[in-house]
DNA sequence: TTTGAAATATGACCTTTGTCATTTTTCAAT
DNA sequence: ATTGAAAAATGACAAAGGTCATATTTCAAA
């Protein structure tokens, strides 16, 4: 992996992403103004509590973002891939960072710094209208997931939550395996339960026939079945 | 209460909403177009699954948003005060209403037609910006209560809850008493909890002198301890 | 290959919270 | 004022899920 990936105009992920709706001549002006840089697994993108002087693009590879609870336990928020944007809420809303990103694995990110970003949203409606839909589905989301959290069995949970990372990284070669390596824990944070919990879960999810387990590798056998288990009704 | 305020131009709330940084033709392009309405307490403005028509803006009352769980449960996901324009979630995301609006009280209402509102949005990038920086905000909450209800327990969650609808709603003129009815069910839906786990916490904030209670009356005595209650780091 | 720390797994137990039943209160319609 | 239905309150109990202790396994560094 080369921390300088094509420009801006050929990458990969540009239609893909929030710049997908963006003038010609602003994705140029980016272009000109970003910094690639690659971050190793477990590499720290922002922090929470900081300022932000800038988004961050992936142009290629996995990473997650989320909150410090007050006990110290970490909360996963989002999961982001390749072509999503992160960083942008504390940019809009003035505030400091209130959530960390973390590569999940080796993660190629461009940086745009705060004035391009804000500029060019300033005047390209396009642009700032995918901007809004970016963070409507976000809000979206959100909303929902705090229903669920508020109203759901764990079980639920996570099989929802199993298959929401599938929906998010998708499945390797074989058709079956779960394209990301999460820790037990880290699947825990995400469902909002004890790691114990989760283990316990994924070991009857096992012995059910839904899942199959082989150290971090996750293999989903009855998408259907788990999907029934999730229990979701939109 | 009129069914048709004041212009916009004149509205009270004009620059304690999300049309503050508006041009005057675009508040005028608005003010032409919007149809006010006033809706009797326990209305519905929108329901869950409808599609947009466009946004709706609150001249003076109350309204909660709400999604329907699975088991028929509610979840009360924000309160709506004078200012604050509601249903542009679905129409941004360019889906149907993931929530229901419901009028808490006797509420004005005022209605702009979808293609009004994005025009505005298109030509106005001050206005534009102002909306990502109301989604970016709603979306900062709702992560926050999302860590907070996998996290906390529900006393701290009640707390935290009741100092919410204080600081939405604020207090009536004796300083002390909430200035909005809410059943101990809506309280619970707030929460995410049952009614009775509500009823009895909201009995133990009683007795430890922090409230006092009288029919769906709710006083905060002793703010600073409720504060604590509430356990909150940020 | 060994080895040791970290991750995973599992059991026992306990706390929190939800559910159900019942009583009491409130409040609006008559 | 009366009354009846809805809301609030309270108790008893059950279930879900968290915590703690203790194996067992994994996996990378030596």
């Amino acid at each position: 992996m080369h921390p300088n990936p094509s420009s801006c105009q050929q990458c990969a992920q540009r239609f893909n992403s929030v710049f997908c709706k963006a003038r010609e001549e602003h994705v140029e002006l980016i272009n000109d103004k970003k910094v690639c840089n690659i971050y190793k697994k477990g590499q720290l993108l922002f922090n929470e509590g900081a300022y932000p002087f800038g988004v961050f693009c992936i142009n290629d590879g996995k990473v997650k973002l989320s909150h410090q609870g007050d006990n110290g336990k970490e909360q996963i928020i989002r999961l982001l891939k390749s072509g999503d944007v992160l960083g942008y809420r504390a940019l809009l809303s003035g505030d400091r960072y209130s959530a960390s990103a973390i590569a999940l694995e080796d993660t190629q990110v461009c940086f745009i710094p705060k004035d391009i970003f804000v500029n060019v949203l300033q005047h390209d409606a396009g642009m700032a209208f995918e901007m809004m839909k970016v963070l409507s589905d976000e809000l979206h989301r959100s909303e929902i997931k705090l229903t669920h959290l508020a109203q759901k069995p764990i079980r639920e949970r996570l099989a929802e939550t199993l298959l929401f990372i599938k929906e998010t990284y998708g499945i390797e070669a074989d058709g079956i395996t779960l394209a990301v390596k999460l820790s037990r824990e880290e699947i825990a944070n995400l469902v909002g339960t004890a790691t114990e919990s989760t283990i316990r879960l994924l070991s009857e999810f096992k012995k059910e026939g839904m899942i199959e387990l082989d150290g971090k590798k996750i293999q989903i056998l009855k998408p259907k079945q788990l999907l029934a288990t999730a229990n979701l009704q939109d």
